[in-house]
DNA sequence: CGGAGTTCCGTTAACGTTTACGCTCTGGAC
DNA sequence: GTCCAGAGCGTAAACGTTAACGGAACTCCG
């Protein structure tokens, strides 16, 4: 096993250049006949050399900036993103990441401009919500053109040439909750209502035909109603929702797949049918919490925005370091909470959204690890 | 922001000694009188030394063992675990870790010399399964003396110095199985029969315990049976079921907390209990998909055995490397799995199962990145 | 033909640690 | 007195990469 792995040195001896060419070629920077270049790379690719990122880390002392570029948000959905990725650069070994984060106040606007300002800042790598991919796609080309590696979180950008994106998957949840409130109903017959941000969103509609076609294969009794898009404004939600409550007598359940859960709650409540109504949810946010002790929401879909943030950050990392060779597309699996296991994930949510603390205190270095913590 | 960090030498240079003479000091290295070591600790901590790795890393050159101490299993849990442990050794950017793996292959045989051996191969650090924790806990202690940290997957070992343990979150995991439980029988009367491991397993108990209170407090209809306990013995496992359901006509739902499913499942077959029954089980493995999409058992609690890995292998990488601050206890969601998201898991599972492929490969150094993965 | 500007390449000093080696004392045995 | 041992400390060469500098050869222009 484990021959010393191939140094620039050794190409270089290999081919009786020096250290200096190789480096100049692998790079491709200035000052390398395009000859020379190709028995570099072509000698490389042969001895199987892969950088040591010690020694590049310790010789060029850069640190990668990063900007995360997320809106504000109504709920605690993306301060937990947020505190995923400062979690992930602080855990980062190398401590070579420099993370900046550009905020939107409202979902939507300046998202454009903010991811300019990025762009031109010259920041090493992007964290990007695209609210609306279409509108970001040239922009995300752009920076990409720029060499700066972008990663799409929670939502995809196609087509953008983006490096990588991380997310639900669109599936497992839609069909989750699909099997739930069929099991639920428990052989009930009637329709589900589903509201979504907008169908224009790949994902969203991914959540949507899953949850109908998981529906309406285990459980044909039920049916799905056309979706109610709802653009994550409250009043848009509850005058839909209301017009559907009123409108429809046999309305058994509603999933609703984005953050503005409450006011589908209350249109349900002054339509009074909150307590009638099987009710699945996304996410976990504080005044969502009541709802979930009363059974009034049975269950919900959390995304796992730390996470997500996590991820996202690692997969930039990767590629920024080693030129990346993972797969760019992860979907994770999302959590379901009910009643019984509400504490634990609140009690996860706390600590993940204050974990500022110390961690990287100053210590010795041979700390002891021994006495118990059991 | 950012001073420069300090490095050995600002700390020599601030005492008017050497390099030599702090780095001794700092490792309590032999060659240092106490007091110089005092003032050199002194002055690190004052000035806030925090070694850097790369640095480390380049220079010493050496690489961590790691001995992985697990059951070959009976189901593909174990080798999702080892997978897990595979990856997120090779996405260890330093690349310094080498991973041996000491498999018992049976339950509990063993357990103890496969330690013994790790310690006597003199390894930087350990991955354990303790089966039976009391066993394990002076092996584990002695190891701990030996200055090599133990991490320990699945069950902890309490009382045993070991440096963490990372696992499934006993509550959150009992509490959902009573909560969907509850919610499936929508009201019917009866008791649930639960078959755990060995109510002596700290981990075990808890998820037991975790079950019944939740079912008692939220739904009072329904009664939790005693514990069955199978040791992942199967026809201890099919026995005790077999002879609950004879004796007790009333069971209507069962809780499998172990592997050992597919017996539980054949019992209640032959006593032709398998269609009136709700069953709920653990883990997710060839021989329990039929079951799954059958609808025999209605869902499955997933214990991310790869993620566990993962995360066993870089608590105790991050040991290694920077001397740890980090949080010790692991505590993971496991994942609900039903007809519905099935395949979504089943499809993960089988990628991550086979994923010793290429990823490595040698690559040139500045990998075109752009291009559409849509 | 001399100087200025290229292009291509070699050399070398960093980066912060580790490790091996070597020096200077002191104290004791011969 | 010499010789040796050892404790305590300084020195310097690695580790593999980056980045800056310098030099040779060659071209272009006056």
């Amino acid at each position: 096993m484990g021959k010393p792995p191939t140094t620039l040195r050794d190409i270089a001896l290999s081919l009786g250049t020096s250290i200096g060419t190789v480096h100049r070629a692998l790079h491709d920077n200035p000052g390398v006949s395009a000859a020379t270049k190709a028995r570099v790379l072509q000698v490389a690719r042969n001895l199987g050399y892969r950088p040591n990122l010690a020694a590049r880390y310790l010789s060029s002392k850069k640190t990668l900036r990063i900007s995360v570029n997320t809106p504000q948000g109504t709920t605690s959905f993306w301060d937990e993103v947020r505190s995923g990725i400062r979690d992930e650069a602080e855990s980062i070994l190398l401590e070579n990441v420099e993370v900046e984060f550009r905020t939107c106040p409202t979902l939507g606007e300046g998202e454009e401009e903010a991811l300019e300002a990025a762009i031109r800042d010259q920041v090493d790598g992007i964290v990007i919500f695209p609210s609306s991919p279409q509108k970001l796609r040239a922009p995300i080309r752009r920076a990409t053109r720029a060499n700066i590696p972008v990663v799409c979180v929670a939502t995809d950008a196609p087509q953008s040439g983006r490096l990588g994106m991380v997310g639900i998957d669109t599936l497992a949840s839609g069909s989750i909750a699909a099997d739930l409130m069929g099991r639920f109903l428990n052989g009930k017959e009637g329709c589900i209502a589903v509201t979504v941000f907008d169908m224009d969103i790949t994902e969203h509609s991914e959540k949507y035909s899953a949850f109908q076609s998981t529906l309406e294969s285990f459980y044909p009794n039920l049916q799905t109603l056309k979706p109610v898009e709802d653009h994550d404004i409250e009043k848009e939600a509850y005058r839909k929702c209301r017009k559907l409550f009123e409108e429809r007598g046999d309305v058994a359940g509603v999933y609703v797949t984005t953050e503005a859960s409450v006011p589908v709650l209350q249109a349900a409540k002054d339509a009074k049918l909150l307590d009638r109504l099987t009710i699945i949810t996304t996410d976990l946010f504080p005044d969502l919490v009541p709802y979930i002790r009363s059974s009034a929401v049975i269950a919900t879909i959390y995304q796992r925005p730390h996470a997500q943030g996590e991820l996202a950050l690692r997969m930039l990392h990767e590629f920024l370091a080693e030129g990346g060779r993972r797969s760019h597309q992860v979907a994770l699996a999302p959590h379901l909470v009910m009643r019984g296991n509400l504490d634990f994930f609140l009690r996860r949510q706390s600590q993940e959204l204050s974990a500022k603390e110390k961690r990287r205190a100053p210590r010795e270095n041979n700390a002891e690890y021994a006495g118990d913590f059991a």
